[in-house]
DNA sequence: GCATGATCATGC
DNA sequence: GCATGATCATGC
């Protein structure tokens, strides 16, 4: 299998590589050129890329700092992809570009940084991740990709890359999350575990996990399906998602839901209809549209919050359904409710105004900070814990300032097996509606 | 007014 | 068919 390639492309054409590298669509590298045995054995994932410079690209490996091909100052990415249930392709995970040197970090400007050096122009290529075959056998779907970091959403990527740099200028390296921007994040890179060393920061003697940039997967999954650029929210008009954000939603400020609805033409739907707050929310960021791919992209997580006249959200904020059996075997950062708790909210609120009608009063854009996700970790952990005594006795509203565990369920018969040989009502992470509201009353003018 | 348990419309 | 986000219902 495989014969040889001759590498007939131009090695300071962006585009001479470009079309060189369709050579691989629809194929796995092992069958577009030799690979010896011993390395067709290995299920080593990070191997992929090196595997596809050395063989296909035929260069020599080396060149720590800039580029894959200096002379074109492109970078080579070799990235998984998965299927979903409708057969359309999404990344399996984030991009990782480049570690972030914390050091040098904090001296770096945007346009002569490191990361744009490296990464400002990039080769992506996707391949289908099969988890039991070997790296080499794993055949390349979709169309290779060039990104141009400096033509397509720049504006957010840079504003990102300015926030990671501005936590580790103020010595908060070690709380950096997934959640603190939108498209680019620091996202934890390294041996990970308990063990792992962690690194040196310059403005705090705190060691902090090691990190890599890397773009979203929701962020990938946007290109993946290869829209057309939307210019949804009017980010041509502004610097960042906050403000475009903002100035979408300020014309709704005040008005009463039953108003909104009608201008949108939202129905009520029948009695009983739980979606309604949501369907007419999706309809003012679209702008009557369907979707904003701004926030498809930042894999922000919309929610409705309904406040009381006394600015207390009317109900706590649910979060999907675990099973007994599996948060057994589970570690907090591979939990859901931890990988939910990493991302960027949207709060969209709602309160009765002094007549009872109930009105938008804004929107905030949102995500947990460092001491309320430990405490939400111990929450978690406690019912964990717990679980494994007694999976009926988890814990209450009463027991934590952030979080708690309740029902959620098709009905008082949705059942699910305990550790202990029994069933128990399916069960859910809630934010307590106390916390949320004082995030609300933090940001937001209530009544 | 709030904690707790129960339930439902919707979209995929 | 089912998970999800959200709301309803009850009792104190």
């Amino acid at each position: 299998m495989g014969g040889s390639v001759e590498f007939d492309y131009e090695k300071s054409s962006v585009s001479s590589i470009v079309e060189f590298s369709r050579r691989l669509s629809g194929k796995s590298l092992a069958e577009v050129v030799f690979i010896p045995r011993e390395i067709v054995n290995s299920t080593n994932k990070g191997d992929l890329g090196s595997l596809v410079e050395a063989f296909f690209f035929g260069h020599k490996p080396g060149n720590e700092q800039g580029p894959d091909f200096p002379e074109a100052g492109l970078e080579l990415k070799t990235t998984g992809v998965i299927q979903d249930s409708k057969k359309r392709f999404r990344a399996k995970e984030r991009l990782v570009l480049t570690m972030v040197n914390f050091e040098t970090l904090v001296e770096e400007e945007w346009a002569t940084s490191s990361l744009l050096s490296k990464c400002g122009v990039m080769l992506i290529l996707f391949y289908l991740y099969e988890k039991d075959r070997p790296v080499v056998d794993r055949r390349f779907v979709l169309e290779p990709m060039l990104h141009r970091m400096l033509e397509r959403d720049w504006r957010v990527i840079q504003a990102d890359w300015e926030k990671i740099r501005q936590m580790v200028r103020d010595g908060k390296a070690h709380e950096l999350s997934e959640g603190d921007t939108l498209y680019l994040s620091a996202c934890r890179k390294g041996a990970g575990g308990e063990r792992e060393a962690l690194r040196k920061q310059p403005f705090s003697p705190q060691g902090a996990k090691s990190r890599a940039f890397s773009l979203k997967p929701s962020y990938i999954n946007v290109l993946i399906q290869g829209h057309p650029e939307a210019d949804v929210l009017g980010l041509g008009h502004t610097a960042t998602i906050e403000d475009a954000i903002a100035r979408r939603l300020e014309r709704f400020i005040g008005l009463a839901v039953d108003e909104i609805a009608e201008v949108f033409e939202v129905p009520q739907g029948p009695k009983g209809n739980k979606g309604f707050h949501r369907q007419l929310v999706l309809k003012m960021l679209a702008a009557g549209g369907n979707s904003v791919p701004e926030l498809d992209k930042a894999g922000v997580e919309l929610k409705t919050v309904r406040l009381t006249a006394s600015g207390r959200p009317r109900e706590s904020m649910s979060f999907p359904g675990f099973k007994f059996m599996g948060i057994v075997d589970e570690v907090w950062e591979e939990s859901v409710f931890f990988e939910k708790l990493e991302k960027k909210f949207l709060l969209m609120a709602f309160q009765p105004d002094v007549n009872g009608k109930e009105i938008f009063i804004g929107a905030m854009l949102w995500n947990m900070p460092f001491q309320d996700r430990l405490e939400a970790k111990r929450v978690w952990e406690e019912t964990r814990r717990r679980v494994i005594i007694d999976a009926t006795d988890l814990p209450k509203i009463s027991e934590s300032s952030v979080a708690h565990v309740r029902p959620k369920g098709k009905n008082g018969a949705d059942v699910i097996p305990t550790p202990q040989g029994g069933y128990h009502l399916r069960q859910a992470f809630w934010l307590n509606a106390t916390y949320i509201g004082g995030i609300i009353s933090s940001s937001l003018q209530t009544s």
